[in-house]
RNA sequence: GCCGGUGUAGCUCAGUUGGCCAGAGCAGCUGAUUUGUAAUCAGCUGGUCGGGGGUUCGAAUCCCUCCAUCGGCUCCA
């Protein structure tokens, strides 16, 4: 069906109930944007769309039932995607008109802002040229071009874009079913879209495209890589700039600053990329996060193991991961003489099948928790590094549990305890559980039964729903041998990283032949629970690096304070404080420099240590220190003894929740 | 791996259209100062301008190539 349809000049009416639920009356065919004017003007000039029954609409577009309204603005999530959406069409018209001739993929709203995918054929195009697409946009925008929604049958919009020439829109059309296709078409720029759209440009006052990327049509790698133009476009010049603000603010917690400059570990180009090297403050971080495990673990019945770095190929020919990824990991190792293979280990799990193959095990020794912090070793992309959280070798706190079917369940829900008391200690509010399945399409990728699947699947499932665990569903992001549930956590510019992962497993224990004697005298396999609550060591410092900024709790914190005599008269006073704060296992040091207080006070404050204590003539005459907090200040004077107990208290407090 | 950007002293950055011995601040070292809640002063050291190749009378600056790194894409056992 074509086009628009005829306005009638007697019109019935059509009940509309607003999110109050108070009913009121409109003539048929009135648009939100109508109803938007009859409640205020302020509204009207606000709205971006609006949701009709369930249905996401143009607040211009005609509503011909009766129907459930509710009204978008800019405060709305629904009203900044479709202010994006439009922004990303209004980009497209931008390029459309400085590079004739351009062909246009796809050009989504995404979380913050938009992008669209082009294929500029013979141009070369760069961030070097924002500016002036920047100012197209903004020059369109201003001529408050209306976005009108056209329906039109696939024939029709299969022969407009086969004209233009936009073999990408052709394909995408051909995939779409007859009698739901619609255009949109704002001032020199039609396209293939779904909207819904913005009533008209006007709205979009401040632009700024944001950077450039080669993206592959349909996120396939085999397929043409398009250029993609990230953006983000906002009501008022004032909201950009904050927006551009906060990422400033964000750069400044990135891990790979902040663990520069407080030493944490560095990288070198001799070394290799994506192999980080733990400096002495770092190591010593990251070992205090172990034991802090450790003690978990132990707590739970959990055992320390050992294994070597390198395993025989004949290990992950058993496991599978050589199959799977024997083509892209480090090249083998092999022996001068005899010439056999071995793999340096990108995991744990062969390793610990074998220590439970070490000798026959009985029903009553299960479950068998065996952990190690396992340093292993993947080939990445060199595209794919990424400071400490994608690296080429790195630690996982990882840990194996053999159990029974009859306590898969329960076993597996101790383990989400596990992390939840880990989230919990370090203070990550905001984490997503993601249950992460494989895809129903695409089974091929996965080993093992589909009955060993739906089982693996459906106690993950179970342990998390009994657990009130407020999860998402992904498809396809399921290990290749069984599916996990992911604890995924943000970094400071928004980007999802896995941290906690558990994974139920019915298939290496099959590959590896596991097996136990049940109390019928009968051969069992158990099940295997993979799980790491930190991820890995590295990946897990990263992101508390950005979500404290530096800030780590007290009981992490490298040092925790720092003695600042306020002239080398005091140096031995110093030193006795020193002395007495690390008898009682407080970490520290004195500044020794010949410098003012306030060089020195300055200098601790961006060391970000914790507590920085003043000495001088006052506080040696009454065996005293003045404290001052890092980032709060003066907190007065207290004797050796009370700072001691006041920190020890505050730390007890932070690790006993 | 792919697209685009970046690479100058330990760190943060200047170095005009290719042109004298490549600069600054901080850090470091030496000396002076002996300091009271976010920067005391002076002097000095420190760079094959990411590596290699090329163009040129002349290259940090232009070209090629490799490496590293940043933002994405793809991938992530």
């Amino acid at each position: 069906m074509i086009g628009i349809r005829k306005r009638l000049d007697i019109r019935s009416m059509i009940n509309i109930t607003l999110p109050d639920n108070s009913v009121r009356q409109y003539p048929d065919g009135s648009t939100a944007l109508d109803i938007a004017h009859s409640i205020s003007e302020g509204l009207a000039r606000n709205v971006l769309a609006a949701k009709v029954d369930d249905e996401i609409w143009d607040a211009t577009r005609p509503i011909h039932k009766d129907s459930h309204l509710r009204l978008f603005t800019w405060n709305d999530t629904e009203g900044k995607a479709a202010m994006w959406h439009s922004s990303a069409h209004l980009m497209a018209e931008a390029i459309e008109l400085l590079y004739p001739g351009v062909k246009f993929g796809i050009g989504p709203d995404i979380e913050n802002g938009f992008y669209y995918d082009i294929d500029f054929g013979s141009n070369s195009i760069s961030s070097d040229d924002f500016k002036k697409i920047e100012d197209k946009m903004l020059e369109l925008a201003q001529q408050k071009q209306v976005f009108e929604r056209i329906e039109v049958s696939k024939a029709e919009a299969l022969n407009y874009f086969t004209q233009k020439g936009d073999e990408y829109k052709v394909e995408l059309i051909t995939d779409l079913t007859d009698g739901s296709i619609t255009y949109y078409k704002s001032g020199y720029f039609t396209d293939l879209c779904r909207g819904p759209h913005i009533p008209d440009t006007s709205s979009i006052k401040a632009i700024k495209l944001l950077n450039i990327a080669g993206a592959y049509w349909r996120g396939d790698e085999k397929r043409k890589q398009l250029t993609r133009i990230y953006g983000i476009t906002f009501p008022k010049q004032k909201e950009l700039t904050d927006y551009l603000t906060i990422l400033e603010e964000a750069k400044k917690r990135d891990h790979r600053k902040l663990g520069k400059e407080l030493e944490l570990f560095t990288f070198s180009q001799k070394v290799g990329a994506g192999l980080p090297i733990w400096l002495p403050k770092g190591a010593a971080l990251r070992e205090r996060l172990e034991n802090f495990l450790k003690k978990i673990q132990k707590q739970h019945g959990y055992e320390q193991v050992m294994c070597p770095h390198i395993g025989n190929v004949e290990l992950y020919k058993t496991s599978g991961h050589y199959q799977k990824y024997g083509q892209d990991s480090f090249r083998p190792i092999t022996t001068p003489v005899e010439g056999e293979e071995f793999f340096l280990k990108p995991m744990n799990c062969p390793h610990h099948c074998e220590i439970y193959n070490a000798k026959p095990r009985s029903y009553k020794d299960l479950p068998l928790r065996l952990a190690e912090f396992g340093t292993v070793y993947r080939y990445e992309q060199s595209g794919e590094l990424h400071g400490l959280t994608r690296v080429r070798g790195f630690t996982q706190d990882d840990a194996h549990i053999f159990c029974r079917p009859d306590q898969l369940l329960e076993e597996f829900q101790k383990v989400i305890d596990i992390v939840l008391y880990i989230f919990k200690t370090l203070d990550f509010k905001e984490f997503t559980a993601q249950i992460s399945l494989r895809d129903p399409n695409n089974k091929e990728k996965y080993i093992g039964s589909d009955e060993n699947w739906e089982k693996a699947e459906g106690a993950i499932m179970q342990a998390a729903k009994e657990k009130n665990l407020n999860t998402i569903v992904e498809l396809g992001e399921a290990a290749f041998y069984g599916p996990k549930l992911d604890f995924m956590v943000r970094d400071a510019i928004g980007r999802k990283w896995q941290l906690g992962t558990i994974q139920v497993d019915y298939n290496l224990p099959e590959r590896f032949e596991l097996e136990y004697t049940g109390s019928d005298n009968q051969k069992h396999r158990p099940i295997m629970i993979h799980r790491a609550p930190f991820g890995s060591m590295e990946r897990f410092i990263a992101v508390l690096l950005e979500h404290t900024a530096g800030n780590f709790p007290l009981w992490l914190t490298p040092d925790q304070f720092i003695v600042l005599p306020i002239s080398e008269k005091y140096q031995e006073y110093a030193e006795k404080v020193l002395q007495l704060l690390k008898n009682s296992d407080l970490r520290g040091f004195i500044d020794e420099r010949s410098e003012k207080a306030g060089k020195k006070i300055r200098d601790a404050e961006i060391q970000k240590i914790p507590y920085m204590l003043i000495v001088g003539e006052k506080e040696e005459q009454t065996q005293t220190v003045s404290v001052r907090k890092h980032g709060s200040g003066d907190l007065g004077t207290f004797t050796i003894e009370q700072f001691a107990n006041v920190v020890t208290e505050e730390i007890k407090k932070l690790t006993d929740n």
